[in-house]
DNA sequence: TTGTAATTTAAGTTGACACTTACGAAAGAA
DNA sequence: TTCTTTCGTAAGTGTCAACTTAAATTACAA
């Protein structure tokens, strides 16, 4: 799950994210966004893939991509659930400072 | 934003961020829990101060840490804002769907 | 077949960063 | 002062990942 996070923590990589949140969009378009090689582009979707982020749909000689919601709302719950202890914690104190009130 | 991400995503780092998350501990604690080296866990220290991750109190000699919320809600925040447009788009489908029912 | 377009894979380079050991700083005790 | 504790900073090293260019793959058209 870290890795997923250190995923689209990379800027290029998550201007992608941007780029097929919305819309699906070939390998090329993809590129042509970016100033550095299609080769380096490539490299990155293959990481987006790797950790799930993204789709990949083949289409004659072309690969279309887009986001993959699960992938994304993964990290978003992971996030939660670390943070769920510290809420608790505070739901706690605030609880045994209203008793401590009566 | 996305720096504060990466810094969350080292293994290191986040198993620092769960060790102060529900309490407040000295340097010298933290690099207890680690087979690395002090220095090592400092800089990890320092990269989580600086991205705003936790937060340092001195006391003499020593030099407590314990997680910064806001810090790591700015990430949540940040991540729901990015996803916000997709949840509108799929509501925006479903409800164009709605009217072609009718 | 031959060619061409879209894309990935291979191989190599470079810079960032996560470590190490050695040294320095700050605070308090003897 | 001097010693000790606690911790950070400095400097150097090795690994890894983000790039490059060149070559391979895949699908399709001429």
């Amino acid at each position: 799950m870290l890795q997923k996070i250190q995923a689209i923590s990379d800027p290029t990589r998550f201007a992608i994210l941007e780029l097929v949140r919305d819309r699906e969009l070939p390998a090329g378009e993809i590129a042509g966004h970016f100033s550095m090689s299609r080769p380096a582009i490539s490299q990155h979707l293959r990481v987006l893939k790797e950790n799930e982020l993204i789709r990949e749909r083949r289409e004659g000689t072309r690969r279309f991509y887009r986001i993959r919601s699960e992938g994304f709302r993964d990290i978003q719950k992971f996030l939660e659930s670390f943070w769920a202890p510290r809420l608790d914690k505070l739901k706690e104190l605030t609880e045994q400072a209203e008793r401590e009130k009566k």
